[in-house]
DNA sequence: GTCTAGTCTTTACC
DNA sequence: ACGGGTAAAGACTAGAC
């Protein structure tokens, strides 16, 4: 039997005492296909220098006799192999150690303590992540599989014959396809939604699931396609109201019934990807919850079972074969950094990025719903349901990508953080350099590494404040990325000692660190991804398709992310040296930079770690991009500075207490017109909007007109109107996110103080909630603005001194001071009235 | 009780 | 626990008077 294949989801079973991996995926005709491969797992022992071969003998031939015996299974030392490997990029004899089960790995490791061997490695690695590596059977690519094809035979126990697939093959062979053999593949999506009675995991009952998906080949579902949406899958199942007529409700029984068809539904519609919208933290547990209640069986596996929740900081909810997606965990990692939304809610990120919201709903009449009222509840939770699954459709591409690259599974990589994909691109690109992996750090090891407290970091040059004209940007190409690989920064090949050939870097307090002249596989690695994402940057240029762009996209967040993997502390390859230096590096650089333009007689306005603005005074364009140029020439290995443009105007402010410049701080007006406001509380979600509205016009009013005097006359206006209070209360509504349970709070803020009121009036508290109130008027002298709070809903009328004092007048008085405009001053009535008082 | 320096907390920038 | 450090700013808090 032979088959074109594409693996989509991995696990591993043991039979008689074996590990053996199965690959869930799609055949080219689209029929689910199950590949079960024969694997043997392995470890490293790697040997002290200078061991003789007869001694390196007797210690395989040790090895070669150790066992684990635990109440299922004895595992053993199946064969061992001597090879000549490198770990850290330095040589090394290591023994390959291949045993009968993964999962005594690391109890048999743990039993190698003999004095020649130094290190024991790679015992840590999950066992599919470990085929991957081995067999390069990889994600979402296509293979073709010759084996024999399992029908209810007798090895594995039967596997098959459990199996909800078209057909099951023990494979023989597996070769992947050419690059032009390989097909275009889109994954059945099914996204769902609940609605339950209560927020809190299995306590209420499930009033309804809602169920979306489009067929990606128009045929073959049965369902709800109708012949106005062809291939088109909506439904949405309850018990609750059974008068209402809506073609796609369906209703039932009991709760019971309801989980089970919802079951039904995800195998009928052959789903490969059910994906929802926080549904690690929501809608999958909750199912889970109801259905043991119910003593329903949630057998989503297409083995039949229920899905597991691995622990975590998040639980994953996971089953074979149907990869289960949390969307919102993928969007946080890969396009959180280029949302403008300042939450991660589903309403807010459909909105940016589909330009479509959730519809709404009354949550309060959900005690004494109508008809009606049922009609529209059951059209929201479809709603959910339709825009989870078209930002899957966006979303795909990316994921995609990610799994491809980082040649882990769908399933992981739409979970892992960015530190993860680093540490996964690496390890599944070792062998490329020989290398052995090494192990992730314990417990007590990432104790020493945080203890170690923070090293220095970047350049920020404090500014003047003042309105400026024509100001040139620029900024450094993926700088960090850009230092590392430059200055061969890494573990392997870092020292603690100058040595030949070595180069000296200078850490401050921190002393100093030097770094070998040998290319290390870490900066190597890092320096094929620049490649690759300048690659496909440009092929993107020419043909701009979604993948490209994902792929490209991939590549700049993995080169980005570098940086931070070698200075966080839980990864593989730690190391605060080469992240200090690197840090200390781009310091360098970018006052090399300053100094450079100071020279060329420029006047530096700012810069801020990787960019430097400065005035073009009487220079022309040509010139600024001349002296880019000749910067260029002389800047060291692949560092490269760019323009990033050029402004009309630009303004920086003072601090609040200070008199000194604000850093990070700052507004530009770009010669098109645009205006580019960094750090203001304009762009701050923990200010009322009032006092961001106001802010973001006086910027956008004083960048426009070169002047304060509109703007001066604008806030006049609202202060007038905030008076008279005719300003809406919705416009001073504070957002804070509550960041942790309320009970760790040290300093009582009136953000926590909001949430204990809803925590009393039953409303749903969690971290990372955000936290709405307002500051109201009190009889009583209350001091603490937390005793002055009141929810948005709640009856009061608002503060005006507080909003004025509080809100509109620190956050525009930095900005007239620069017109010499002292609020200061006017407030204390001596000069001038002050703004307060119009 | 009032003032102030320091701490806690959130959110931004790169 | 699931990149990093730098920075501004408000509100609370503790200690001095």
């Amino acid at each position: 039997m032979e088959l074109e294949f594409i693996p989509i989801d991995y696990d591993y079973f043991d039979w008689h005492g074996q590990n053996y991996v199965l690959i869930i995926g799609r055949d080219e005709k689209g029929k689910r296909v199950c590949v079960i491969d024969s694997f043997k797992p392995f470890f490293w022992a790697i040997l002290k220098e200078g061991l003789f071969e007869k001694k390196i003998e007797n210690i395989r031939r040790i090895i070669e006799n150790l066992k684990v015996e635990s109440e299922s299974r004895i595992t053993k030392v199946l064969k061992t192999e001597l090879h000549d490997k490198k770990f850290l990029g330095k040589p090394v004899k290591a023994v390959k150690i291949f045993i009968t089960n993964y999962k005594d790995g690391h109890a048999l490791a743990d039993k190698l303590d003999l004095p020649e061997i130094e290190k024991r490695r790679e015992y840590d690695i999950p066992l599919v992540s470990r085929y991957i590596m081995d067999k390069k059977v990889l994600p979402l690519n296509w293979y073709k599989v010759s084996g024999e094809v399992l029908n209810n035979s007798e090895e594995f126990d039967g596997i098959d014959a459990g199996l909800e697939v078209d057909i099951c093959v023990k494979a023989e062979k597996i070769e992947k396809l050419k690059a032009e053999e390989q097909h275009d593949f889109k994954p059945r999506t099914l996204a769902f939604d609940i609605e339950a009675e209560e927020f809190e995991i299995g306590k209420g009952e499930i009033l309804m699931i809602s169920l979306y998906g489009q067929n990606p080949h128009k045929s073959g579902i049965s369902g709800n396609s109708s012949s106005k949406e062809p291939g088109v899958y909506k439904k949405v199942l309850t018990w609750k109201n059974c008068s209402v007529k809506q073609d796609f409700v369906e209703c039932f029984k009991n709760e019971a019934e309801m989980l089970e068809k919802f079951v039904e539904y995800v195998k009928q519609y052959n789903t490969d990807m059910l994906v929802g919208y926080f549904s690690d933290g929501f809608d999958l547990p909750y199912l889970r919850a109801r259905a043991e209640k119910n003593k329903v069986k949630l057998s989503l596996g297409l083995d039949g079972k229920q899905p597991t929740f691995a622990r975590g900081r998040i639980t994953s909810g996971k089953m074979l074969g149907i990869v289960h997606i949390d969307l919102f965990r993928f969007i946080e990692t890969a396009y959180s950094q280029y949302l403008q939304s300042e939450t991660l809610s589903l309403d807010e990120v459909a909105g940016e990025l589909l330009g479509e919201k959730k519809k709404e709903f009354d949550f309060s009449k959900l005690g004494k719903m109508k008809d009606k009222d049922w009609k529209d509840f059951f059209a929201y939770n479809l709603q959910d349901a339709l825009l989870t699954w078209k930002l899957a459709e966006k979303s795909w591409n990316d994921m995609q990508e990610f799994s491809r690259i980082m040649q882990e599974p769908l399933f992981d990589v739409a979970r892992d953080r960015m530190a993860a994909n680093v540490e996964n691109y690496i390890l599944h690109n070792l062998e490329k350099f020989n290398e052995i992996a090494e192990k992730r750090p314990l417990h007590d090891e990432i104790e020493k590494r945080r203890a170690k407290g923070k090293y220095a970091g970047a350049f920020v040059l404090q500014p003047e404040p003042g309105l400026y004209e024509n100001i040139v940007m620029l900024d450094f190409t993926s700088m960090y990325a850009s230092v590392t690989v430059t200055y061969n920064l890494s573990l392997a090949t870092f020292s603690e000692k100058k040595e030949k050939g070595f180069t000296e870097v200078d850490l401050g307090e921190d002393g100093k660190a030097y770094f070998s002249g040998d290319k290390g596989f870490f900066p190597a690695m890092l320096e094929e991804i620049i490649g690759f994402r300048k690659k496909y940057k440009a092929e993107y240029k020419k043909n701009s398709t979604a993948l490209l762009k994902a792929r490209s996209n991939a590549y700049k967040l993995l080169a980005n992310a570098s940086y931070g993997y070698q200075g966080f502390f839980g990864a593989r390859y730690y190391c605060r040296q080469a992240a200090a230096a690197t840090a200390a590096l781009a310091r360098k650089n970018i006052l090399e930079v300053i100094e450079k333009v100071k020279k060329e007689g420029y006047r530096v306005t700012y810069a801020d770690t990787d960019s430097v603005s400065f005035l073009q005074g009487e220079k022309g364009k040509k010139e600024v991009l001349d002296f880019l140029k000749e910067l260029n020439a002389k800047m060291p290995g692949i560092m490269e500075l760019e323009l990033e443009d050029f402004y009309k105007r630009a303004i920086f402010v003072s601090k609040r207490t200070k008199q000194a410049g604000a850093k990070k701080k700052y507004a530009l007006l770009s010669e098109s017109g645009k205006v580019k406001i960094r750090g203001f509380e304009t762009v701050r979600r923990d200010w009322c909007n009032l006092a961001r509205e106001v802010q973001s016009k006086v910027i956008a009013s004083v960048l426009e007109k070169g002047n304060h005097e509109e703007a001066f006359d604008y806030v006049k206006k609202i202060i007038q109107k905030l008076k008279t209070r005719a300003i809406a209360k919705e416009n001073l509504i504070i957002r804070s996110q509550l960041t942790k349970p309320i009970s760790e709070y040290k300093a009582i803020s009136p953000h926590v103080t909001a949430a204990e009121k809803m925590l009393k009036l039953g409303m749903p508290v969690r971290p990372g909630m955000l936290v709405e109130y307002y500051v109201a008027e009190s009889g009583e002298k209350k001091k603490l603005v937390r005793e002055r709070i009141k929810l948005p809903d709640e009856e009061g009328k608002y503060d005006v001194k507080y909003y004025l004092e509080h809100q509109i007048i620190p956050a525009v008085e930095n900005i007239f001071e620069v017109f010499n405009i002292k609020l200061l001053e006017f407030a204390e009535g001596k000069k001038q009235k002050s703004l307060g008082e119009f």
